[in-house]
DNA sequence: ACCTGAACACCGTTCAAGT
DNA sequence: ACCTGAACACCGTTCAAGT
């Protein structure tokens, strides 16, 4: 008979990086970031706060951490460079990158201050760096790949802020459609690279 | 001799909502968001913490929805719509405007993450509906004009979101000119206007 | 009207102890 | 190795009290 370690005396999961970070996320996209203390982590987890610490040594920051990677950290191209459909097509691949980025970003609305922080600057490393590779293997010369992986960035992180805090139009009643007015602000960056 | 309101019997200048705002700015600025708590807001002002309340019912929520107007409530015209020059160079203006209102984020980096919040959604409508004025003065038809201003804010803030971040060049260790790469991206998306 | 002081319920984190 | 329980220093906020 083989011990089975995932399951403790208690006949619970054990803790893991990965289970914490998933629970701090539904405490944050459900009640809020104010609300994702150490202790009702722990509560979610059906563990005492203080246990967390062994996983994350760093405690609370490590965890904020965390979530940043685990939302904002997101390729804009597979690993592999022998996809050639992106290379026949980068504006497509950036059109799509772009849509989905955003989504992410609206359905973690809560870590959207913790993206716009100091904190683990190595999350979106990754994410420029595909943007760029994606930009170069389409012709794009370095320099402008470089600068047009950062506006393409920046606008669809600012375009997030502005739909969480719903800037509305002017004082008028009328309704933003977000979804198209994502789509146009996107095609005119994308058309004038 | 006529009694001086703004001198209490401690000889000291009694609390004003603006006094305070600028007391938290200055905490935030030079310790960050983190350290901005209303016992050491309080000391900054020579006051019991409690005294805050008395100016700020909503208390530490209402201090932070004044950070904000504070800091991105800016116009990108003056009030006065007789001003000639900026209707005659709308692209001017709103260059003029973004150069600003970016350097006003970075110079109070530390209340970014408060910007990209559902805090005080007032904050930046009076911007909003600016941007949106300079370009239908522009000669900019209603509907563009209202799409363009939030494709430029959005870029805005994105980018010192960026910066703030300082996400680096793809792990090379050469240096990002943030400021000719944020002109770059400015007139791409004012040219594509 | 404006501010103080004590109190309350919470928070992140440390540390010794258990298993 | 992994988790608990008590403890510490701090936090936002309420409330009765002072002037």
């Amino acid at each position: 008979m083989v011990r089975q370690p995932q399951i403790n005396a208690q006949n619970r999961a054990p803790l893991s990086i990965e289970r914490i970070i998933e629970a701090a996320l539904r405490i944050v996209d459900g009640q809020g970031l104010g609300r994702l203390t150490m202790r009702r982590l722990g509560d979610a987890l059906e563990v005492e706060a203080m246990a967390i610490y062994h996983h994350l040594p760093r405690g609370k920051e490590q965890l904020l951490d965390g979530l940043v990677a685990h939302v904002a950290a997101a390729p804009a191209a597979p690993a592999s460079p022998a996809d050639a459909a992106s290379a026949a097509a980068p504006a497509g691949t950036l059109r799509a990158w772009a849509r989905d980025y955003r989504a992410r970003l609206l359905a973690h609305a809560g870590v959207l201050p913790l993206v716009v922080t100091r904190r683990n600057p190595a999350a979106l490393t990754e994410t420029v760096a595909s943007l760029r590779e994606v930009l170069r293997r389409g012709g794009v010369a370095e320099d402008a790949a470089a600068a047009t992986a950062h506006t393409l960035l920046a606008y669809v992180i600012g375009h997030a802020a502005l739909e969480v805090r719903n800037t509305d139009e002017d004082g008028a009643d009328r309704a933003v459609d977000w979804d198209a007015r994502f789509d146009a602000g996107l095609d005119q960056i994308l058309r004038a690279s």
